[in-house]
RNA sequence: GCGGGAGUAGCUCAGUUGGUAGAGCGUCAGCCUUCCAAGCUGAAUGUCGCCGGUUCGAACCCGGUCUCCCGCUCCA
């Protein structure tokens, strides 16, 4: 563990010392869970964010990519269900710290009554045998009648008061119940606060004119109001994919973790649109095609694994992880989603217009079904980084800091290095930079001994190509090029 | 939000019972060097996270605050 946390310490640090990712407004004591990406983070961002276009957009025909607004209308969020998903009311135990959701603990205190409910049905089972008329016990006996009154006044009574806002009744209601702590057993409890995920802003400049709206917290939605448009002028057809790289928003009540868990994201989506009943099928389909986008990267295997989600999520049918070891443990990298045809079918029926689909081959209209793919930029980028840095011990016994990032994704291709600074050579290196530099992201450095400007590189951006010797390489300047247009494939 | 740990140069850290800062690496200028750093000369860099208090005097003691790491909680 405390080798994991080490582990962890040193790619923050590195990160930042090597220009890949710092604080954001540092001077400034930082922001919680903000982070800039500097020039060499910047570079291996764009160079993943690119790789996944070219993966989803250019690689597929029925694949076209978009790029929507942060802002959308606020009913968008209704529709989607953020609004209710993403309003969580938390209560805490002042004893045990332990932190709740207030409308679960009253939930699980009617699971408790319901129980009972099931109890008293099977002692009267046992007793009356083969004459147990369920429906009629159910409906008759006095403390089934009560119990079951006593949870739908509850679970009335804690409805009405979320849809009001009323969160001091909701702690009202805890505290009559007698609901204790599972974990100190006291019932010494915070007020009940509301917690919103989504970040709200204003559409206008002036109070009385203006709108409240949300940051995106996620770039599915920008996709599916889209739906569409994109689908009649791409002419596409069913199955098709729209796929967006986006920022999204989240207030997390707790954001750490460096970059894996920032208020302020990258999500690199695709939602798949296909026929309804078709979903396994696609589903199975696109788990594939990206566990193999990213074993394409060269990255060892045993890094990732999937984890098929149990507890399903508003909107889905089926979802899976696809979990990365990060220093801290394996954690979710991207997720796999069937989503049905939830936001397609809340979208019409919360905007009133129809997003349907005409199948020529079925003769048919219908809502499609949408199979998602759904992976964080900064987590990926997080993934790539700290798998890339590694400690090397040389045959000599010393050891080295190497930064070895996949070439498609290196923030710079090669580095140019004149073995030494006299008889011409920096002249003939600078021609060798000047002509690469417009097809490639590459370096020159004349500095120091030969091998500490390796050295340098290799914890840097791990970029250089070996080179027998630099005279050799002017002369074979044509195969270098070649070799480097192989390294970028 | 709660609990634990931490914040001194770009990085890793030292700093004795309070007497206004150091090392290593790195960086920069130069020398040496035709292939894998730690050879030579010189240089720059810190309101000791921030604010306040105690004191003749605070990196050190006290209070507050911000930020980071770990655990709990949360995570479409």
């Amino acid at each position: 563990m405390a080798k994991q946390e080490d582990d962890f310490k040193k790619v923050i640090s590195h990160a930042k010392e090597y220009g890949y990712v710092v604080q954001s407004s540092e001077i400034y004591d930082g922001l919680s869970a903000v982070y800039d990406y500097a020039q060499n983070g910047a570079e291996l961002k764009k160079n993943i964010r690119e790789y996944w276009w070219r993966a989803m957009v250019q690689l597929h025909e029925n694949i076209v990519g978009i790029d929507s607004a942060i802002f959308m209308h606020p009913t968008t969020w209704k529709a989607s269900g953020h609004v209710d998903a993403f309003n969580d009311p938390l209560i805490d135990n002042k004893d045990s710290k332990k932190r709740y959701r207030a409308d679960v603990l009253i939930e699980d205190y009617v699971a408790k009554i319901e129980a009972k409910i099931d109890k008293e049905i099977a002692k009267a089972a046992k007793r009356f045998g083969d004459t147990f008329d369920r429906d009629q016990f159910v409906s008759t006996h006095p403390r089934v009648l009560k119990y079951r009154e006593q949870a739908e006044a509850i679970l009335k009574r804690m409805g009405r008061s979320l849809e009001q806002e009323d969160l001091a009744d909701v702690k009202a209601l805890i505290e009559e119940l007698g609901i204790a702590c599972p974990v100190s057993g006291s019932r010494n409890w915070t007020d009940v606060k509301q917690f919103n995920l989504m970040f709200g802003t204003r559409l206008g400049a002036t109070a009385d004119s203006s709108m409240e709206l949300y940051l995106r917290p996620e770039t599915a939605q920008g996709i599916f109001v889209n739906f569409l448009n994109i689908q009649k002028s791409g002419r596409m057809k069913i199955p098709f994919g729209i796929a967006q790289v986006g920022k999204a928003f989240r207030n997390e009540i707790v954001a750490r973790q460096f970059i894996f868990r920032m208020r302020e994201f990258e999500q690199m989506e695709m939602q798949f649109f296909i026929r309804p009943g078709d979903q396994q099928k696609w589903y199975e389909y696109w788990k594939e095609a990206r566990i193999k986008w990213h074993l394409s990267l060269g990255m060892a295997e045993e890094l990732y694994r999937f984890h098929d989600h149990d507890k399903l999520a508003h909107y889905a049918d089926a979802a899976a992880d696809i979990e990365f070891k990060f220093p801290f443990g394996f954690k979710e990298l991207e997720g796999i989603h069937s989503r049905t045809d939830f936001d397609l079918a809340n979208h019409e029926k919360f905007s009133g217009k129809k997003l349907q689909y005409f199948d020529p081959e079925l003769q048919e209209h219908y809502v499609p079904y949408v199979v998602e793919t759904s992976i964080g930029l900064d987590r990926m980028f997080l993934a790539v980084f700290s798998n890339a840095l590694q400690e090397e011990t040389l045959e000599d016994g010393s050891s080295r800091t190497v930064l070895r990032i996949p070439a498609v994704l290196a923030p710079v291709k090669a580095a140019i290095l004149p073995l030494v600074k006299k008889d011409g050579l920096p002249e003939i290196a600078s021609e060798i930079f000047e002509e690469l530099k417009w097809e490639f992201m590459v370096q020159y450095d004349e500095k120091d001994a030969v091998g500490r400007r390796y050295r340098r590189q290799d914890a840097a951006e791990q970029k250089r190509i070996p080179i027998a010797s630099l005279s050799a390489a002017i002369h074979q300047e044509v195969d270098m090029k070649q070799w480097l247009k192989k390294a970028k494939a």
